[in-house]
DNA sequence: CCCCCCTTTTGACAGAGGACAAGGACAGTC
DNA sequence: GACTGTCCTTGTCCTCTGTCAAAAGGGGGG
């Protein structure tokens, strides 16, 4: 039974609802390469008492930047981001992630930034201190966390380089770069046409850009052949090397 | 007995030179606020016999980004950097370490950014093969890393924001009130004088600006009595409401 | 099939910050 | 104390990107 999560349970006071068929976690699509892929059968079990999966809808905000960190999850389907804003409310997209990352702030007071769903989305969802005790018991799900966070944080870095020094037309090859390899499947090569699951503004949020520049330098890209934009979402990588060259400031 | 680091034992072939003197732990000024903090005696004296104490002198660069991924260290005492840049020499500075923290990339196979000295520093190495099974068998270790692995996540991540979506201004009073609070020791709040251990360029390179911005909107602040620069490292914050402001964007 | 709304594109203009150049200050050396 | 190299500051100009405004395009509902 798929559990519709409702906005008003992502409050401090959501009660958790465990999930009662332990058959859950052989169907998982993304089990293999989520967190929890690495457990024997019975400390699945175990995990899988603690969770419940929820469906949130695309726009939908699963948790709020500074909110108490309540709440945890794995991602099953769906693509969402997470954002960072200013007082004035400039935001600043800090990153995306898709089926089998993990996302929210174990181990810690307050969640440091939103987490909003871009396309309806599926989560395996735990509460914090249910998943902190089960993370602390089970050193083999600490690491494959911890793996985790290391990889998430050398894409941070790499990020920042971007956002610091590169101009807009080396952001915006980047990033097509970028999605042509997040969005292929396990172990596929990277993909020369693909649907965005943002939208222009949510590209612009990603880069620190404005939207239109994100238009122009699109456009520019498309009438100099290296891109084609058949519609608003996707795009085909038609000279993967120019696109390369560009990215690198060439 | 420390030993000299010499440059070109950074090069994969380094034999590891262990740490005869079991008591080093003992007396080391970050023992408890480092990973190893929280480790038995014996364990910890484990690690130790894996580990060799190295000095760098500011400026020489530990590791070089994209090289195999061959040691980790703890910093025991000075600052350094970590760094990316672009293949046209462009750079931006990705982290500053202080005493206590953690550099290197363990279970990784290559270094994903420099990581030079700003100052003279002291280091406890390990290569990073020993570690990696160290810490795998030392679920405790293991917690304390990726405690402050989701921590370095959390500040890249808050920088993101800074580097996309603040101005000149913006970005300089951050980083000044960011200081001020890093610099300050253990539960101290924070300080109203401190000497930077960056350079202009330095400064520069962490936010994404030139050295003239930088220099420029130092003055500015200067001016309107919001810092003072007695000289080229230190800085006094003389109305932190207002440095508040700036970085708020207001 | 048309209409309407929302997203995206395009245009014109302005301003923040970068590039280049020169002058000034400071630390270490002789 | 003068010298020298490095780092920092200041000045001028220019460009890239942001801002504001309007037109164009697309998708869903009636």
């Amino acid at each position: 039974m798929m559990m519709h999560f409702d906005l008003a349970q992502t409050a401090p006071a959501a009660a958790p609802v465990p999930c009662q068929d332990a058959s859950y976690c052989q169907q998982c699509d993304v089990r293999a390469r989520a967190i929890c892929g690495t457990l024997e059968d019975d400390e699945r079990a175990a995990l899988n008492r603690l969770g419940r999966r929820v469906m949130v809808q695309a726009g939908q905000t699963v948790m709020w930047e500074g909110d108490d960190a309540t709440i945890v999850a794995n991602v099953i389907e769906g693509t969402l981001k997470l954002s960072a804003s200013t007082g004035d409310g400039r935001e600043q997209i800090v990153g995306v992630v898709y089926p089998s990352d993990f996302i929210g702030r174990p181990f810690g007071r307050s969640t440091p930034h939103s987490v909003t769903a871009l396309t309806d989305a599926r989560l395996c969802l735990f509460t914090r201190g249910a998943f902190d005790g089960f993370a602390r018991t089970h050193p083999e799900l600490g690491h494959r966390l911890l793996q985790r966070t290391l990889d998430d944080l050398d894409r941070a870095r790499a990020w920042m380089l971007l956002l610091g020094r590169k101009n807009a037309r080396e952001k915006i090859a980047t990033f097509l770069l970028d999605m042509s390899h997040r969005l292929a499947g396990e172990g596929a090569g990277p993909l020369d046409s693909f649907a965005l699951p943002l939208s222009r503004q949510q590209v612009a949020d990603v880069l620190g850009l404005t939207i239109e520049t994100v238009s122009r330098q699109m456009t520019d890209m498309k009438r100099a052949g290296i891109i084609a934009l058949p519609n608003r979402r996707t795009v085909d990588i038609l000279d993967r090397d120019q696109l390369a060259c560009c990215a690198e400031g060439a």
